[in-house]
DNA sequence: TAGGCCATCTGGTCCT
DNA sequence: AGGACCAGATGGCCTA
């Protein structure tokens, strides 16, 4: 029974912060290539910027830079360097935020929305299952199963199954867990959530990582 | 070729 | 005055 327990509320988290499809790409493979090469494209650009100003001006984006001259001139490119390392903060940001987040099984990189709706749908889950766990006495194996969720093995390792899109509203996880109910049949009254929502189509034709449409 | 994602530049606005 | 933040514009790279 307690086994069942933890698949079910494995299950039900492992939907919930992965279901909002708007947050994923539609298409395998799509853009992984395109931004390691941006990340490299990136860091030359950065090492550019402070040590190979010859390279930059030979960018169409830095040709203004190289012409620029006197206090107007300097003070933009003061504010030019000062917006790229906001950036670049910002983006060290939201890989700290990635590596954080639980890791997918194809190891794709999400994009900065992927990873902030992704974000958001997670807390939303760990929010929930501490809050099942007040509601049912287990906190214990709901902590385990929050732990659980943060290996990628875990999530590839899920049984089939396969529901259409909810637009995941974290407000509203009542009717979420109701139209989960009923897809799967099971009880509204049973305090056990769905078992049968599932990833292995993670690289099947609807959503490569969710395996939802 | 179109569309998605990204880095960068830029000017405007707000704050200190 | 100068810095932080923001949004629009631009151009490069990649995939379908």
């Amino acid at each position: 029974q307690m086994c069942s327990f933890k698949n079910n509320t494995f299950f039900y988290i492992s939907y919930v912060f992965l279901s909002n499809t708007d947050m994923m790409r539609s298409q395998p493979g799509d853009m992984r290539t395109s931004r390691d090469s941006a990340t490299l494209r990136g860091s030359v650009t950065k090492a550019g910027a402070t040590s190979e100003e010859t390279f930059l001006c030979k960018l169409p984006a830095h040709r203004t830079r190289c012409e620029r001259s006197g206090q107007r001139g300097r003070r933009r490119m003061k504010a030019n360097d000062r917006e790229r390392h906001r950036m670049h903060n910002l983006n060290s940001a939201l890989d700290a935020l990635r590596s954080i987040l639980p890791a997918l099984p194809d190891d794709a990189k999400l994009t900065k929305i992927e990873t902030l709706r992704f974000a958001h749908n997670y807390i939303w889950a760990l929010t929930e299952t501490l809050r099942m766990a007040d509601q049912h006495g287990h906190a214990a194996d709901y902590l385990q199963v929050a732990s659980d969720l943060r290996s990628p093995a875990s999530v590839s390792s899920a049984e089939s199954g396969y529901v259409t899109s909810a637009d995941f509203d974290p407000r509203n996880s009542d009717s979420l867990v109701h139209e989960m109910n009923s897809k799967t049949g099971a009880s509204a009254e049973s305090n056990t959530l769905p078992v049968s929502f599932y990833f292995t189509s993670l690289c099947g034709d609807k959503d490569r990582r969710t395996g939802l449409s």
